[in-house]
DNA sequence: TATGAAAAGATAATCCC
DNA sequence: GGGATTATCTTTTCATA
């Protein structure tokens, strides 16, 4: 059974959610121009039709102590499928790595890491990054600032006329 | 008041709600192993300290069309400062830029795009991206599979010996 | 089939120890 | 930090359109 198009409504909950999920069904009901029982259902609704994948919260990671972003570009060598399974597992078990993906282009893989501060990452360099399967070569790019950095996305591709 | 330091129940507290949100204060406080009230002040605590700042949803881009995850860099050229804050403000109403930074480096910005294919990226440079002031150049690194990806970051750096 | 009102149940928030 | 109480919100039920 294939999910039902999304309507305004429920784009304005989902655009209201994406900002905000400790909005009561109340509020968000009142926000978006309907009563709580028909906005409860539609929130159900979106999570079982998986249009919302769960409910997280946002910690600050400068308080924390990181307050270097770096993305690393990996240049792997050719694995075998154990040895893949085993960088990406590896991927998985550090924390300090965000996002990671597999790329397009001269490097092979892009991953988001953070970082105290150079040291640490120089440190976590070797001590981490190399010492997963395959990894050949390490360009980094060090962030200076962040002047965007956002999980809500878009409901719905824009059309250019 | 400099916000004090976390003890082990606020990080085992703040690892379950970066993964989810939607757990009780009644859930946490028993995996955590104390009881409701002292649970509900600590969160309480961990938000006015800041070391939350938000909660969301977080919802399934592809399951809204948004297929492509693209990381553009972008060449400036010298802007005077309001030309910059223009820069910026459009970044902030381009709600297909996730995320954007100011980076070292051969390239001035990075930042992360989604989008639904191929050509609606081609239209999306020549109709959003390059209508910014000062944007010289554009490099794409388009990223062919995600293996990670997780909002949640370490609480504490981790110390290599 | 969808809605809204209202009851029932669960949770958050407060109080006192 | 814990236990008990109250306030608030979520979830279900049911009558209605």
């Amino acid at each position: 059974m294939p999910a039902a198009e999304l309507d305004a409504i429920d784009m304005k909950i989902l655009t209201l959610m994406q900002k905000d999920a400790s909005l009561t069904t109340a509020e968000l009901a009142e926000k978006v121009g309907i009563s709580q029982s028909p906005c409860w259902r539609r929130i159900q609704r979106l999570q079982g039709e998986g249009y919302i994948k769960g409910q997280v919260v946002i910690v600050d990671r400068e308080k924390l102590g990181f307050h270097m972003q770096i993305f690393a570009q990996v240049k792997m060598a050719r694995l075998s499928d154990e040895e893949r399974q085993t960088f990406f597992r590896g991927v998985e078990n550090i924390p300090e790595i965000l996002e990671c993906y597999t790329v397009f282009g001269e490097m092979d893989i892009l991953m988001k890491v953070v970082a105290p501060d150079v040291k640490w990452y120089q440190q976590f360099i070797f001590s981490s990054l190399m010492k997963l399967p395959g990894v050949q070569d390490i360009r980094s790019i060090v962030t200076l600032s962040e002047a965007k950095h956002t999980t809500a996305v878009p409901l719905k591709p824009r059309q250019f006329q």
